[in-house]
DNA sequence: CAACCGCCGGGAAAATTTCACGATCTTGCT
DNA sequence: AGCAAGATCGTGAAATTTTCCCGGCGGTTG
């Protein structure tokens, strides 16, 4: 599927984005794109029906974010190639992505080259990162940052979820039918584990470790 | 200046966006792209020898954000007219635009044709909103909710802002040269001012308004 | 089986948040 | 000028929360 023409789908809430990138790929011979969605679901649904060689993806988008369509994508299709490509320079971002099963990522900031090579690279079976991710991931293994999602046992990861998400301490403990107690230590015990001192810098560190996306502060 | 050529200037720190914007822009006779920029302050400096009719200005932009550059654009040049075209769907970044000086504020979700609209209204002497903006404004005026900056003091307003940016109650009463209670005391004031529970609210207020953005949180 | 670990919560000490109260200073109004 | 309002800063005490230490329960592993 390489050396003729390749189907693309773009998923990308952005109308002129996608614009952008058609710009970009249509100065490329053998490149051709066939679909376009603009959030999640509906990346989902056209995938099934267009089956594009490859899917171009954008992860901050309304309802279904990015990663979620692609573990969908990936689980309807496991040869399924899907590009990421993104505002997000965070490593977190990319583990997660990559884990989804995306084949690449690639942040907006890179220069059209950058995104052109990934996706014929990604076409040809490669992994493709883009170079200030590779040094992200680089500097988060070095100086030993461990992911919150691998420090933290899977209770803890809900109740730091829920913290980030719902209000109260009490709400929570409804939620989980435990004692307000139990939230009350366990929210202690992930501010230690996480070498944080207070709330706010939870939320920080949730934010860089795209645990939380602004989107997701909105609807609250 | 509008029957003509108009001159175009593009800020955007994503190439591929400006890909976009150019796409969309050429296919309007009478309108050149004479100038690109990638940050706030290369926006700066670029238009003082380009000056160019117009200004398509994105906000979350590394180092020198959008609304500080448009604000000393506007410093150096009262009449420039810049509009600004963003991801945040959001009240609170539109009104800080407008008062910065912008002429307009359109969304990146927004179709081609409202892109293009507004940049012929801001070249006519127009001040332009996009739809879901001026619904969000509407929504938030009779929702009263009042944006954080105006029911807080300057004092506290500064206490907020470090609350966000720095770690403990007590650097903060280091930096401001006063008692670590008083931090304390205006810390609970202004949660209560702004009706939020917890210090997570409080970041995620903070957050939807616009008082900090996704991109500060990386440096911390 | 014993040892360990995640999970759940009680109790008490420690820390923080909240509230009530002045004192001082600026601002605006008469 | 005189006055009222409110912003700022601080104190102290009460109320609440956070933190720490403890034990019990169930599952897994050596």
């Amino acid at each position: 599927m390489n050396g003729t023409d390749c189907a693309i789908m773009l998923v990308d809430d952005h109308a002129v984005v996608r614009e952008g990138y058609r710009s970009v790929l249509q100065k490329q011979p053998g490149l051709r794109v066939v679909a376009e969605a603009c959030d999640g679901a509906e990346a989902y649904r056209l995938f099934k029906s267009a089956k594009p060689d490859l899917v171009i993806m954008d992860l901050s988008m309304p309802g279904i974010g990015g990663i979620e369509a692609v573990r969908r994508i990936r689980q309807w299709d496991k040869a399924a190639k899907i590009l990421v490509f993104t505002m997000h320079q965070n490593a977190g971002f990319a583990v997660q992505a990559i884990r989804a099963g995306a084949r690449g990522y690639v942040t907006k900031t890179s220069p059209p080259e950058t995104l052109v090579r990934a996706v014929m690279d990604v076409l040809a079976g490669k992994i493709a990162i883009s170079p200030d991710i590779d040094h992200e991931l680089a500097l988060s293994r070095l100086s030993g940052e461990s992911s919150a999602a691998d420090v933290l046992t899977a209770r803890e990861f809900e109740v730091l979820r829920l913290l980030l998400a719902e209000r109260s301490t009490d709400e929570i403990a409804e939620t989980l039918h435990v004692s307000p107690k139990t939230v009350a230590n366990l929210h202690s015990l992930i501010k230690d584990k996480l070498g944080v001192g207070s709330d706010i810098e939870l939320v920080r560190l949730a934010l860089r470790q795209g645990l939380l996306t602004q989107v997701d502060l909105g609807e609250a």
